[in-house]
DNA sequence: ACATAAAGTAAAATATATTTTGCTTTATGT
DNA sequence: ACATAAAGCAAAATATATTTTACTTTATGT
């Protein structure tokens, strides 16, 4: 399942997943998993995706 | 950094750490470490243990 | 004071997130 | 058509979340 929300709030901002990925402190790749759905982030990795991306847990990582 | 609002939730539904690890799927002392603040939990877990409080990512997990 | 449930603590083992590297594919501009 | 940036993909290595076990402490009821 992919997460588009995350996508969706990054392309908004004009960021490619490398520069989400450096601004986060992570790698390209990780994002790229994680906008993928093909895995599980950390909630600290969670919250500071969030920050960067100007939105809250809820809005990129809650489904109903 | 302890996250006492997992706990207050927890409380509120009268269960004990036990038991909300057995409704989540973990074992009490991952409960236990969460809520003290000791680590950093899956954004799965997260999502899980709202479920099981009846509560949001950001009302559980966001930090102003 | 005693018994018992619940919570705190800690070390070693295991599972899995994240990194690193490198290659391939897709999108975009000229 | 070509060049380049961005994104997808994958295997091996590393860091860290989670489990397991066991013991200690704190809270609560009788």
């Amino acid at each position: 399942m992919k997460n588009k929300k995350i996508k969706m709030a990054r392309v908004e901002l004009d960021l490619s997943q490398e520069q989400l990925a450096e601004i986060v402190g992570v790698t390209r790749q990780t994002i790229h998993l994680i906008e993928s759905g093909k895995y599980n982030p950390s909630l600290k990795l969670c919250v500071e995706i969030c920050r960067a991306l100007n939105k809250t847990l809820d809005q990129l990582f809650w489904e109903d």
